[in-house]
DNA sequence: ACCTGAACACCGTTCAAGT
DNA sequence: ACCTGAACACCGTTCAAGT
């Protein structure tokens, strides 16, 4: 369709959007297929990219930028909300959770500012401590990614979705209070 | 080496375990990695496994066998130590944690007997009704995972193994004491 | 700078043999 | 039944062009 040399008009953003349109739909994500959806040899991609696992790393930060801010005066509300969005985005977005989870450590600038939003919420919440700080954020990315794998493992019995959600809140709680060092009662087992 | 018909003595035992070695070794996993540690021509392995997959489900099915019964007397340290040790066996073998998080559902019998166990804990912790028993199965399980693949994520900062299981303890004790609808103290903001 | 064609070094799995 | 050789349908990525 095109000779060596002639442009084809592609640009990051462009990349990007191709690489969410492949995640979202049924098809098992690779660069070709990206390539393929914009009409261009696979190797085109790499002019805009770094590779495959940039390319990633760039689709799950534009999701996280959506995640919206929580409420400041009430800070356990808020770190739920917070927590259950993210729950919520990573549901949505099922094909992106396995790079999620081999991703946990390295992550963009919005992942680097939800961790801040976090630890916002755990300071005006009372806890202190950088430490206590640092290992309630660990705890509670790994509950929100953990249980978002549980949920795309397509195997045996698929766990329907409530049951999924259910889970993640009964096991949010229980991790907040914890985190929170407060005796307050959570939310006892719900279904 | 061998002609198309001569014997090479596989067995489906010698599969599972050149697949343990080579999950141990600091090579990526693939079955052509296993064929070639058996001397074998990589399709060879079809004659002894399903596939991949099943392969490497043979192998961590193997592994959860090596979990040592709890303590029946202590429900809640049984359960706690089941889980611990349940960590540190996938944190002893980084390389099974992906396939680990990807097959969450569906497990072999010792998988099935660990739930089981676990169970088995709850209740004689007093956690009669099942659908609480099953929300914090799934949990525990999550938790546990999620934090093993945490440690795998070689990226940036590794993560130090202290750090990684004070985390994994921390949220444990919290998680546990939600499950189990105690007042008690768990071990507040270690590290 | 951007894109193509061809190629490299891999994958998991299948199929038609051979004994 | 067990194993081989060859092949199929994929991968991510690199390299040498072309404009």
């Amino acid at each position: 369709m095109r000779a060596p040399g002639q442009r084809a008009g592609l640009t990051r953003p462009a990349v990007v959007q191709a690489a969410r349109e492949v995640l979202d739909d049924g098809a098992s994500f690779s660069m070709r297929a990206v390539a393929g959806r914009l009409g261009v040899a696979p190797n085109a991609l790499y002019s805009h990219v770094g590779g495959r696992d940039e390319l990633l790393d760039l689709v799950l930060d534009e999701l996280l930028a959506a995640l919206p801010a929580p409420a400041t005066d009430a800070p356990r509300a808020g770190l739920v909300d917070l927590m259950t969005a993210t729950h919520d985005l990573l549901l949505a977005h099922p094909r992106l959770v396995p790079h999620f989870v081999a991703r946990q450590g390295s992550r963009g600038p919005n992942a680097r500012r939800l961790g801040e939003t976090m630890r916002s919420c755990l300071v005006a919440a009372g806890v202190v401590d950088r430490g206590a700080q640092d290992t309630a954020i660990r705890v509670l990315v790994v509950h929100a990614i953990g249980n978002a794998a549980l949920g795309v493992a397509a195997d045996g019995a698929p766990l329907p979705a409530d049951t999924l959600r259910a889970t993640y809140a009964a096991g949010l709680a229980w991790l907040v209070d914890g985190a929170l060092g407060s005796a307050s009662a959570g939310h006892p087992h719900p279904a």
